[in-house]
RNA sequence: GCUGCUGUAGCUCAGUGGUAGAGCGCGUCAUUGGUAAUGACGAGGUCGGGAGUUCAAUUCUCCCUAGCAGCACCA
């Protein structure tokens, strides 16, 4: 016999429902308004199918679009299945593996049919046409439980090996779904789903690329074609997000750093920056702040070799695990011919073998180890702004982001086993002083114990332990840092904590990181000497706060999208006479602004001064320090400050105090 | 490294089986103009590299190389 089951509403009411209702039953109860919004249900707070009959008793609330985030999922969810399904309409034989909703957007990953070439960006239109026709079909999207055997023989029947694969392979005692698009074609999936495909907007979703692939991301399987598209649930949403793009867009680091003359990358050195004058001005900027930073923290600047004996690295571990990423070369004189430059192909089988380092931190081991170091003398706190190459998978490289060649702001703590929390701790506070410095937020981060490892679990645990203790003590383990613990994510040797900084239009790069490590100590036998008279090991902390320079440089120009804090920037005033006639008042005021140690040029160019504006704002040039004759008669300058289009005029004296204060870095404004 | 796409003037990009074009920039001249482009004239290209097909290749094919998007990698 049939129960009437109870239903609690949000607004506290209970409904009496008969059995084997649903919540879409609920909401036409309710009112046809609401029948026709909800999408879908939250039943005891799990997010499910709105037709989805109700196990019980259950608490519900319906979604409808006005839930943004629930709407949101469910919609990329969605356009992924409509996506194979279109792919497969278009193309028979085309293999279904997998596709998700991603942060904007979906994808989904499929196997061209034997003998055709892999989808390309030709294939997108057709594929979106026909998307926007199932769509428009308004196909009912029904959930429906399968045996594991039932679905494993349909998929092979069907030619879809992966499918096939995934399914025999998922948990025992899951309940297996699929869910059928109208009557003609059917995924497996764990849902939930929108109840038809009607729901979607067809003009709210575009396929953005193609690309390659791993099936189940392992560089070993066969790779797949990835249909990437961005979804949402109104025309108006899309296009706001295309806008963003476009805005992501206009500060990429490698337009900026063209159209500032800040640096180039050519052929001949790839993924190695040709720094101009005026990056470099950024660079070295931030290199004299680090240095003052480190200074201050009790650090001690070193220089290590470049190359050093292939022995070191061996002894080290590196060489045995990423040779192939480092550089390499013989230790012997090259015969040259010098009429046609051909060196002689003289393979010296008794030459040493030197690498380029692609870390710093085993001369740093070995800097500790001359003479005795007491216990008295910890924490021994070396620093270098090492100059790094890795050979990087080609594909990898990525403007400043990723390159070959990179230069760290790196150092190694030496401690004892009772330091280590201690030290973390103050890294944390000199960590955080640096990216607040730079108006930047942050997450921190703690990658745990990865699989492939060296070093006892004992180790792990206490290593990972005392990251956990210092950032307690920092009291960064909460929300307002994003506090997350990732396991498998550290390093082969030791647990890493991580920051991650937030962007002006909310992207996040990892930068800064610190890592207790007591294998290298131990490889490269490391010691001091105790309280006890005995040997120990020290335990060696490897950190960083910009990272690599590169990175940090290219992070900083996507974030200010080119417009620099007047202390970084390259030039911070261009003095701009209105008419020739005044050219020697413009280089008086230039002579000054140089003397007061800012950094300016003039532009006594014969151009109007609107061409000058605009160039420099193009530019940006922090400030225009506009002279004409009024300026030269009164002895002041008319300052435009970039992305303003009011003027302010100035004496010349204190239009130079005001500059100097502003362009004051933030370290030293705060002293 | 893998998949897809791209490489034409300093930059952004058009174009063609018969050895090339625009805008900006650059140079010269005129103009001395008060806050986002003054005008005229001019110079500038082994069409990424190599091989092949062809009477003829920047264009078509293949290989290499670099870049772009993503994947994988990131000590």
């Amino acid at each position: 016999m049939s129960e009437l089951l109870k239903i609690s509403l949000p607004d506290g009411s209970v409904r009496e429902m008969p059995e084997g209702s649903t919540p879409a039953d609920v909401a036409a109860a309710i009112g046809p308004g609401l029948a026709k919004a909800a999408i879908a249900a939250k039943v005891d707070g799990e997010l499910r199918d709105i037709g989805r009959p109700f196990d019980g008793d259950a608490e519900l609330a319906l979604v409808t679009n006005r839930d943004e985030e629930e709407a949101l999922e469910l919609a990329r969810h969605d356009f992924a299945h409509v996506l194979a399904e279109a792919v497969q309409a278009l193309w028979p034989g085309t293999q279904i593996t997998f596709g998700p909703a991603t942060d904007d957007g979906f994808y989904y990953d499929v196997m061209a049919p034997e003998g055709r070439d892999p989808f390309g960006m030709d294939d997108l239109p057709a594929i979106e046409e026909k998307m926007r026709e199932i769509i428009k079909a308004d196909k009912p999207l029904r959930r429906e439980a399968w045996s594991r055997q039932a679905l494993i023989d349909k998929w092979q029947a069907e030619g879809e090996s992966f499918k096939a694969e995934w399914a025999a392979e998922l948990p025992e005692g899951e309940e297996l779904t699929v869910y059928w698009s109208g009557d003609d074609w059917m995924d497996m999936c764990r849902g939930p789903h929108l109840p038809s495909t009607g729901k979607l907007d067809p003009q709210a979703f575009k396929l953005m690329r193609v690309a390659g692939a791993y099936w189940r991301g392992d560089q070993a399987n066969a790779q797949l074609t990835r249909i990437y598209g961005t979804g949402w649930l109104n025309k108006k949403q899309l296009n706001a997000h295309l806008h963003r793009l476009e805005e992501a867009g206009k500060r990429d680091h490698r337009k900026l750093g063209r159209e500032m003359d800040l640096f180039h990358l050519q052929e001949e050195a790839h993924g190695s920056v040709f720094w101009h004058p005026k990056g470099y001005k950024i660079w070295r900027e931030l290199e004299a702040y680090m240095r003052r930073k480190m200074d201050g923290g009790g650090y001690r600047e070193i220089k290590t070799p470049q190359l050093m004996d292939v022995r070191q690295w061996t002894q080290s571990g590196h060489w045995g695990k990423y040779a192939e990423n480092m550089f390499a070369v013989p230790d012997i004189v090259p015969d040259v011919d010098e009429e046609s430059g051909a060196a002689s192909p003289k393979v010296a089988n008794d030459a040493d073998w030197m690498a380029i380092k692609p870390m710093n931190c085993p001369a740093h081991v070995l800097v500790f180890k001359q003479g005795i170091t007491s216990y008295r003398d910890l924490p021994i706190r070396l620093g270098e702004m090492g100059c790094c190459h890795r050979n990087e998978p080609h594909g990898a490289l990525h403007g400043l982001m990723r390159v070959r060649q990179f230069t760290q702001d790196d150092a190694h703590i030496f401690c004892t086993e009772d330091q280590v929390v201690e030290e973390v701790r103050k890294f944390c506070k000199l960590a955080d002083e640096v990216y607040s410095d730079f108006g930047f937020k942050y997450h921190v981060k703690l990658a745990l114990r990865p699989e492939k490892r060296f070093g006892s679990d004992a180790d792990w645990d206490k290593a990972e332990q005392e990251l956990r203790d210092a950032v307690a003590e920092a009291g960064m383990d909460n929300e307002d840092y994003g506090w997350e613990e990732l396991p498998g994510e550290g390093a082969f040797y030791a647990p890493k904590l991580e920051w991650h900084l937030t962007d002006a239009i909310g992207r996040t790069w990892q930068v800064g990181t610190i890592q207790g490590d007591r294998v290298l100590p131990e490889r490269l036998d490391a010691t001091y000497v105790g309280e006890d008279g005995g040997r120990h090991r020290p335990v060696m902390l490897h950190r960083a706060i910009f990272g690599s320079y590169e990175r940090f440089i290219g992070i900083l120009i996507e974030h200010f999208a080119g417009k620099v804090p007047l202390w970084l920037a390259p030039t911070q005033a261009v003095v701009a006479p209105i008419v020739s006639d005044i050219d020697g008042y413009a280089s008086e005021v230039l002579a000054k602004l140089e003397a007061a140690g800012l950094r300016a040029e003039s532009d006594l160019r014969n151009e109007k001064i609107n061409y000058k504006v605009r160039e420099h704002s193009l530019k940006k040039v922090p400030h225009l320090l506009v002279v004409g004759k009024r300026e030269q008669e009164e002895g002041t300058v008319a300052i435009r400050t970039l992305g303003e289009k009011d003027q302010q005029v100035l004496p010349l004296d204190d239009a130079i105090a005001m500059l100097k204060a502003n362009a004051t870095p933030p370290d030293l404004r705060r002293a």
